[in-house]
DNA sequence: GTTTGCCGTTGTCGGTCAGTTAGCATATAC
DNA sequence: GTATATGCTAACTGACCGACAACGGCAAAC
């Protein structure tokens, strides 16, 4: 029989799983329930695999594997369902007309890429991007970026902004805001770490 | 099991191909993952040809080629292979850092419905609301539309354009664009069909 | 034909990180 | 008092990671 504890961290590492497609480091499930011991965790997960519960390699990083339950189930989902019509293009002179054959877009396939997340922008420093307060934005993760891309940037551990990026000949880093009431900030090259370059962004009404 | 390094290598390694045409090269590859030294990303590369997920023609430049998946049996369509995670809002005093609240989207489950379809957007009428030449908006069929909804009118049976919509007292209708150097016009009704509303934009880097 | 430079390959070195184990402390239930 | 669940710190080990140096193949430049 499980404890609390053992439970809530089963459930974790379910839930992890599930999300990411690989397995949490002890340190992330201690994250998740408040421990900072990795003492503590690792007592947990020994109590689960004694239950038989998980699998874990030993030794190796992210070595937890979920012990087969029941095979889940199909999610038969055709593939129409999961696409859009393209309509073509809008522009003076010609009439939507009716949708036929013609080319058809899979949000997914299109969007959804592992080591891929969403995030919600808050502020107007990116709007004349396109880039509105309330958008999402689809990032993949990276460390680096080529000038002009828009990234995340992690700026001396604490304050995380989207950006436009120029990396300096000197080394130093400038992140500049598409809005003209804000401007450009230069950092040096240890106070900025990347954590993600935009791929996508969407909006709904 | 992939270490995280080795998971990233490969991630990029399916973004470069399916964005070039082609493989990246080791140099290409270090500079995604911010990793200067060549023989290091060599290592993941000689990983994940142990792991059997890529092929490498020894000695050649671009000598990567990826180990067809789809041969790899289950395909488990498992729920989180057609969702991002939302990491959350990004602000100003956060990093973005674990996942936690498993928040997460499927944009196909968020924008795909019956009666939908996807235009690309020409010209620049709508750019201060967000939408650019060149992004994609995602319209639902309808032939009414309250103000300032932003719809597609179709004039004269000839001209389709996006707009945001006012109905007039008298039973007239103005479109007004979004884009301070256009003026808004005002149509008699007959003029003016309407051929969808907007429910969604979305925009690929 | 030689040189130069890019690229993949291999190996080594040192630093860091994750998993593991053990010992100590506290609170609660029996 | 004893047993159990919980949490911490400290220390050990091996995996992992990144830099660097050196080599060979190849192609463009001279």
């Amino acid at each position: 029989m499980l404890t609390d504890r053992q439970r809530q961290t089963l459930n974790f590492i379910h839930s992890f799983i599930d999300e990411n497609g690989y397995p949490p480091k002890l340190k992330e499930i201690g994250e998740h329930l408040g421990i900072t011991s990795r003492g503590t965790v690792h007592r947990y997960i020994r109590a689960l695999e004694d239950e038989n519960l998980i699998r874990v390699s030993t030794g190796r990083s992210r070595g937890i594997e979920l012990v087969d339950e029941v095979s889940s189930g199909d999610k038969n989902i055709s593939d129409h369902e999961n696409t859009l019509p393209v309509a073509g293009t809008i522009a003076a002179g010609s009439p939507i007309e009716a949708i036929e054959d013609q080319e058809t877009i899979n949000l997914n396939e299109f969007f959804v890429r592992p080591g891929r997340f969403v995030l919600r922008v808050q502020g107007d420093s990116m709007i004349e991007d396109g880039i509105f307060d309330g958008d999402m934005v689809i990032m993949e993760s990276c460390q680096t970026a080529r000038d002009n891309e828009i990234v995340i940037a992690l700026i001396d551990q604490e304050e995380a902004t989207l950006k436009r990026i120029i990396n300096n000949q000197d080394g130093s880093i400038t992140l500049v805001p598409a809005n003209s009431s804000m401007k450009p900030f230069r950092y040096s090259a240890e106070r900025v770490s990347i954590q993600g370059k935009i791929v996508g962004q969407f909006r709904a009404y």
